[in-house]
DNA sequence: ATCAGTACGTTTTTT
DNA sequence: ACGTACTGAT
């Protein structure tokens, strides 16, 4: 028990031992977060709380089952009383036990984000609307943030789009369908008008914990207070500094003012970084400084030696991705590193192509993630459509699906027959049913119909009789899948093929962990992120965007694309201008999952829609570090040969020596901190360029000097090519001369 | 109903 | 550049 609270610093032991009341926990990037949350619930559990009583709140699968795991490491089977699980998870699980509180039935499916587009567009259609004029992705988002936010009025622009909402909202009811965003709004809604099923719940989760606070929105908040007895123990762990989920109605104010909205609440803050080594957290550091909206931290390590944050110019994109990839070979081979120990990290995904390219020219394993998505495949979907039918058979966007694979001569005619029927008020078995008797279309189709219902009737009797694995093998033979797919594609047939196989031996697994009907599969299968395919043993180059590399870390880390309306992305400052400083939290989430090694790079031309475009320098490589006109290390022009990835600290160097023949002062002190100011606490006077001494390190020269008075610090390039920086005040420095 | 050929818009991020 | 979504022919 002693032991638990031995291994955490003191910051860390006060934020576990702070059981009642609100607790806030400002974890910054690297600082032990997830120890803390299990620390503190083992903590709980050897205080004797019940696990039945312990709530965990997290935003992916991933991040709930690490924790499952390391709590069950310790306290053994108590953990499985535990709840863990993310919000949606949380909220399926609770609208399966609860929803007939709403008169609604609990088969209901889970519809993800294609599903809507095509059930929106559906709605649209039948309005007799312009599709064009209401484009069903574009409508998709603004309702899913107006559910997010409560924002009504802010996101419809008239009332054609408020009727294409409710239209949306009636077919997703009449189909027993909910999207994501209906899973906490449904529970929200039963909370509230349940005084019972509140209570029940309440008194049974005396403790309540959230991770990634910075990332809820208003509606989980709110999900969260319903939930929230009189003892209000609830304990959440973030940090404002990481909020990048903005643009889909995650509010950084929830964190920011957490102390006012809890009166009483305790704030812990945990600034010690166990992640990355100093000249990595220095960037950081200086990087996210520039943001207004937030509450001063500052990240520190004891790992004070560290190699410097390298940049490189280059000429295209091609050049940048083929230098990554090659830059990752030699390092391997080098320091006898993994390929699982590197990441390359972009804005968008349409960045990864040049990657893969690469990735295979040299024969280097890689893994995208992100892209498109396991579930999002079309051999998966159509696996999945049949579930769905079976488990509701209300599913009429997945039974449309269904019935045309393999093709059985039902096309748009004959469905929108079947759907007037269905329009009655019938089910899925029911209007087929029906339509046969009737002779409801002639031909083809009536043949296909008639087999369909048939298999139909076969796969709900075999869902009861079988495990959900042996059902599946036995749909893929009723259809004759296998055969379609290759009839289907000249072009990846076998990757659709592994795909499938890939989804039997998930499914087995899923069983592994306990789960029996097809039912709780499908809400498996929803509920998974790309996150979750992050496959560590897996010796793999890592390619994946900055938003899908939240809470993982690796030893060398590459931002690429750093270019002025890449990254920042131009699109998101067009919407919305506060977007900047989102953007460069992302950038900052960027920087911070590097342990040892940071690479940042950005190209001067990248081809986007088959055009080649010009790009200038993302400015938040010209912020932190010196001013804007700095030119890069390198010259460019001579792709392949435009040499190494300069370090940041050679730049400022060979900027000041240039700049110095000039006759020019140099001075770059303070630059991090918006320059301008000065040093006011003349205990020690270093610029960039000094030549200096210490004690231990022998000579360098200071490369970096950042903030003020008692914090400020010192980054110095010694003669043996180590970087360390020092706090300007205690490193006794001695000071040589100018260079 | 299905196929082949073509026109078009897409790409910011995702539970 | 690429996937989709539409058009007209079978």
């Amino acid at each position: 028990m002693d032991q638990l609270l031995d291994e955490l610093n003191p910051q860390q032991r006060d934020a576990v031992e702070a059981t009642d009341g609100p607790v806030l926990v400002v974890a910054g990037a690297g600082s032990g977060k997830t120890k803390v949350i299990t620390s503190r619930i083992m903590h709980l559990i050897q205080k004797g709380v019940s696990p039945y009583q312990i709530l965990a709140m997290t935003f992916t699968n991933k991040a709930a089952q690490e924790m499952k795991s390391r709590v069950e490491r310790v306290v053994g089977r108590d953990a499985r009383d535990l709840t863990i699980s993310t919000f949606h998870s949380f909220c399926a699980l609770f609208l399966r036990r609860e929803i007939a509180h709403l008169d609604r039935d609990s088969s209901f499916v889970i519809y993800d984000t294609s599903d809507q587009t095509t059930c929106l567009k559906r709605v649209i259609r039948s309005m007799d609307l312009e599709e064009k004029h209401y484009p069903a992705q574009k409508m998709r988002g603004k309702i899913s943030y107006i559910k997010n936010t409560g924002d009504m009025e802010g996101r419809l622009s008239n009332e054609i789009e408020h009727n294409i909402y409710r239209a949306y909202q009636e077919e997703l009811l009449a189909q027993n369908a909910m999207d994501f965003d209906d899973l906490l709004h449904l529970t929200c809604q039963i909370l509230e008008n349940f005084g019972e099923v509140q209570e029940r719940y309440r008194r049974r989760f005396e403790f309540i914990m959230v991770d990634e606070y910075q990332d809820t929105n208003q509606i989980q908040s709110k999900l969260i207070n319903l939930l929230l007895g009189e003892h209000r123990n609830l304990c959440v762990v973030g940090d404002e500094d990481q909020s990048i989920y903005g643009w889909r109605g995650a509010d950084i104010t929830n964190i920011l003012h957490f102390d006012t909205h809890y009166p009483g609440t305790r704030v812990f803050k945990l600034e010690q970084n166990y992640r990355s080594t100093q000249p990595i957290l220095d960037y950081a550091n200086a990087v996210i400084n520039q943001n207004k909206l937030r509450k001063p931290k500052k990240l520190w390590t004891d790992q004070e030696t560290g190699l410097p944050v390298r940049i490189r110019d280059e000429y295209s994109g091609g050049i940048e991705a083929e230098n990554i990839i090659q830059e990752i070979m030699g390092l391997r081979r080098r320091h006898d590193l993994e390929f699982s120990d590197f990441a390359v990290l972009f804005r968008s995904n349409a960045l990864s192509r040049m990657l893969e390219e690469n990735c295979r020219k040299y024969r280097v394993p890689f893994q995208l993630i992100g892209g498109l998505k396991f579930y999002d495949r079309k051999e998966i979907k159509d696996i999945l459509s049949f579930m769905r039918i079976v488990v509701n058979p209300r599913d009429w966007t997945s039974f449309a699906r269904a019935i045309g694979v393999p093709p059985r001569g039902i096309g748009a005619k004959s469905q929108d027959k079947l759907y007037t029927y269905f329009n009655s008020g019938l089910d899925i078995g029911e209007v087929m049913a029906r339509a046969i008797e009737d002779k409801a279309f002639g031909g083809r189709g009536y043949k296909g119909l008639v087999a369909f219902e048939a298999l139909y009737r076969n796969l709900v009797a075999w869902s009861k009789e079988y495990k959900p694995s042996v059902w599946l093998g036995k749909l893929v033979k009723a259809l004759d899948y296998k055969d379609y797919l290759e009839r289907l594609d000249d072009v990846g047939i076998e990757s659709r093929i592994d795909n499938l196989e890939e989804l039997l031996t998930s499914m087995e697994e899923q069983e592994k962990q306990g789960i029996e009907t097809l039912s709780q599969f499908m809400d498996f299968s929803a509920l998974v992120n790309d996150q979750d395919d992050v496959d560590p043993d897996q010796p793999r180059v890592n390619l994946m965007t900055v938003h899908a590399a939240k809470g993982l870390e690796f030893d060398t880390v590459f931002v690429m694309g750093l270019e002025d309306g890449v990254f920042p992305n131009q699109r998101t400052l067009d919407d919305n201008p506060n977007s900047l400083e989102e953007e460069r939290r992302l950038f900052y989430v960027a920087v911070t999952r590097a342990k040892r090694r940071l690479y940042l790079s950005y190209a001067r031309s990248r081809q986007t829609y088959g055009k080649v475009n010009r790009n200038i320098k993302s400015r938040f490589l010209k912020q932190p570090i010196v001013n804007p006109d700095q030119e890069p290390a390198r010259s460019t022009g001579r792709p392949r040969t435009s040499g190494r990835w300069g370090s940041l600290d050679d730049q400022v160097g060979k900027m000041e020596a240039k700049l110095s023949a000039l006759g020019a002062k140099a001075d770059f002190s303070n630059v991090v901190n918006g320059g301008g100011g000065q040093d006011s606490s003349g205990t020690v006077s270093l610029q960039s360029g000094d030549i200096v001494e210490h004690a231990s390190f022998g000579v360098g020269t200071v490369s970096l000097v950042m903030g003020r008075g008692s914090s400020q610090r010192v980054s110095v390039h010694f003669r043996d090519k180590r970087i360390r920086t020092f706090i300007a005040e205690k490193a006794n420095l001695k000071k040589l001369g100018d260079s």
